[in-house]
DNA sequence: CGTGTAAGGAATTCTGACACG
DNA sequence: CGTGTAAGGAATTCTGACACG
């Protein structure tokens, strides 16, 4: 994955399955698949099709949870997710605005 | 465990299946089993008894398996990994001694 | 010594469905 | 809409043992 850096591999990598998933986070195997099945967490699967998470996946259970127990709906909970994606972009595109800018700079002086 | 930070959380946290530890380091469930027999490596269990790894557990297998393909004996390992557990008391007896001497310093100007 | 394998049992995970609301 | 549950099958993991060397 370009968007994260080493430090992060322990990360994002889906090596958790959902009997773990769930002592961790507190959830129903139901209630994680059901969340899986309106888009808003995305399992890796093994050849035989066992699902595998990661712990960034766990920490996005977390906060499903929160907001779940708040009242708010998947559908919800989908649009807001889909903004942190949004804020994701616009933060690399003003990283390469920025560097854009001082190429420029540099460039000019040589 | 008050030897690692908050941010080792992700690596120390037992919550890989043997299956998947497999996958990750090449070893066979038999290879695994035995070196955990050997005193080598420390999974925890569930209520079960299902075998659970932590990322650290992973990589610590991936030495060993480095090891023995050099020819290197189990026994020999489990000295070799005494020694690095006894290092990181050496550290922590330094630092422990240099916040001594800090303290020692400060103490003195008060 | 280190590892492969067949054996049998127990727990895990999967999917699709019925249920309530 | 979100989640519980019983159903049946397939893969996972466990232990102790036989085997080779």
């Amino acid at each position: 994955m370009a968007t994260h850096s080493q430090k992060d591999a322990y990360l994002y990598k889906k090596v958790i399955t959902i009997g773990t998933v769930c002592e961790l986070t507190g959830l129903s195997e139901r209630q994680i698949r059901y969340y899986e099945k309106r888009k808003l967490i995305f399992p890796e699967r093994t050849e035989r099709g066992n699902r595998k998470y990661s712990f960034s996946d766990v920490e996005t259970l977390m906060e499903i949870a929160d907001k779940m127990e708040d009242g708010m709906q998947t559908s919800e909970l989908r649009k807001e997710m889909q903004k942190k994606q949004d804020n994701r972009y616009d933060s690399k595109m003003k990283e390469r605005m920025i560097k854009g800018q001082l190429n420029a700079y540099f460039n000019k002086r040589d």
